[in-house]
DNA sequence: TTGTAAGCGTTATCAA
DNA sequence: TTGATAACGCTTACAA
């Protein structure tokens, strides 16, 4: 049992404990050995391992200007979109001797901004954020001082910007024409505000264009709720209700969020899917593939978006150079029980 | 529009625009503004603002010897168990001043042990773990580094060390005591493997301590699966759909994981919930509440378990000195659709 | 009230 | 092949 005096251990007390200098350990670190005599590289190992040195990741930070710290704001962290994303982030992130500060804003400009703060003082070597949309200044000052940036998902306007997400124009039409194909009469679009999301607005843009170009009667069938007042969500999803009834109906969720209030709700009215209403979402949930014997959804390739946004980074950190770049993944199309075809 | 030419500002930089020393601004940043002039203080401020100033942390804490970096490994981020948990740690986290660094182990000790390594290196003020129970040789190294540690749910054996979690007796017993008394005959507890897993050995313990208190006969109805592997998933299942054939049977399943993964079969053999077979299971997923119009299940208070862990660990950072504590929370039994009253 | 200088744990430069 | 020494951005004695 060793008896351990100081708790942290420094490159210095290697040294001494080897009997070399602090300069021989550093070039043992750096894995400069051909700069060591193989007496010397021993001697430093030993006392490496006796002592269980770890070398401090902020001193090296400070000297290098670098902190190994990526930064990751996603919008929201209960969001099994979120998850499967960072987990593609993470993996590529830590084989690569980096480390993630995840933060959470939940969808808050506010502590959006108060993660910018706290990320900027980390001397964070990059940034990817899902943006709530309401800081872009701070996106700038973080430009301003060379820290690279990808956008998850949503884009922000004038700011030149990589960005890693999906095709919402692709994935939207494949979806809308499929339900016309499938004979209905009226299909809305439930989303959250989309003002400030790119990822919303393209993909009502889309939804709104599919159908004008199709001549489908529907593309007025644009629903706006706000998930966190169940009260709102019932009104708009009532109003569609009767607005549609009798008629071969569908509704598309532009994300799982929404999905599951609705059918929340559904539920309370003891409406049945897909008889009295065909369902299909974004996103790919787990639950998806037992509710109601499996819900038709858009799946995006949520963990390659991840490793895309950080291999991304990566790159830009190791100072490669070209001009922002968007990358567009395909969604697939995952058909299921909710979205029967209907006799004509 | 300012033209900057190097993107890091400093202290020095500061002190140089204010036309004061570098302590002075040191002084300002610290609050200390007795000890300035209110003059000084303007100046500095000033400065600060027009050059976006923001101190170093990682230079700070070389100093100070605190890093303001907190650790957290988890399990399994795709367990909406752990975003809960994961959201009210960093609330109270960034409330401190305090930065989380999230990492996620996938339940793989090897994974973990690079977290460990990772987390050292950044010298970490503290650490939260749901540990995957293989590395406790790393716990005691950190120990030894005076660096305070928290158990998130799992506790580990021989170690001192804080834990914060479910009162898992209680809570299984609870459940256990209900389904007895709803009449049901066959009581299985599907668990993952729990040799390293103290919650889920507690929770098997407790149903089987239960049933033999009651008299009942399912206290060996206990069944371990490999979540990954649906093919093992599912012959425990067929086991115990075989054995119980005909008796009024319930599943109790040790979380959410599990409980999903027999749903999708049970949804194959087209059995139906809860009329051939009754379901209960930790946690409270929010589609528990849409699937079978509501599963019951036994829910842990999530947000307040990951407030109370940082919480503590903040105390503990802050020097407070105490023998290890426990903090067992009570569960919340949510009685839905999945387990009816039976009809003797 | 202000500033000079040393030091935190590293790495890089230079000289031996 | 080695080792002093300075420097990174900050805080803190200590001095003025």
């Amino acid at each position: 049992m060793v008896k351990r005096e100081n708790s942290k251990v420094t490159i210095y007390d290697v040294a001494r404990e080897a009997g070399v200098s602090k300069t021989s350990v550093s070039r043992y670190l750096g894995g400069r050995y051909d700069e060591l005599s193989d007496k010397t590289r021993k001697k430093i190992e030993l006392a490496i391992n006796k002592m269980e040195y770890r070398p401090s990741t902020m001193a090296r930070g400070l000297k290098s200007n670098k902190s190994y710290l990526i930064g990751i704001i996603v919008a929201d962290i209960n969001n099994p979109y979120t998850t499967a994303i960072l987990r593609g982030a993470e993996d590529i992130c830590s084989q690569n001797g980096y480390n993630l500060m995840i933060c959470n804003s939940d969808n808050n400009p506010v502590k959006e901004r108060g993660y910018f703060e706290m990320l900027l003082s980390h001397r964070i070597d990059g940034l990817i954020i899902h943006t709530t949309g309401g800081n872009h200044d701070m996106l700038k000052q973080m430009q301003d001082q060379k820290t690279p940036i990808i956008l998850l998902d949503r884009k922000v306007p004038d700011l030149e910007i990589d960005t890693v997400g999906l095709d919402n124009f692709q994935a939207t039409s494949q979806a809308v024409n499929y339900l016309v194909n499938q004979n209905y009469e009226r299909i809305a679009f439930f989303s959250e505000p989309a003002s400030k999301v790119s990822t919303r607005y393209e993909r009502r843009l889309s939804f709104q264009q599919t159908l004008l170009g199709q001549g489908h009667p529907s593309s007025k069938d644009v629903y706006e709720v706000n998930v966190d007042d169940l009260n709102d969500v019932d009104s708009k999803l009532q109003h569609f209700l009767d607005d549609s009834e009798g008629k071969a109906r569908v509704i598309l969720t532009a994300n799982s969020v929404v999905l599951l209030k609705l059918i929340l709700l559904l539920q309370e009215k003891k409406l049945s899917v897909p008889k009295d209403l065909a369902m299909i979402g974004f996103d790919n949930p787990e639950w998806s593939t037992i509710v109601y014997s499996g819900i038709t959804t858009i799946e995006q390739p949520t963990y390659q978006i991840g490793v895309a946004a950080m291999e991304m980074i990566l790159r830009r950190i190791d100072g490669h150079e070209s001009p922002a770049q968007t990358m567009a993944y395909q969604a697939k199309l995952n058909i299921r029980q909710t979205t029967p075809y209907i006799q004509k």
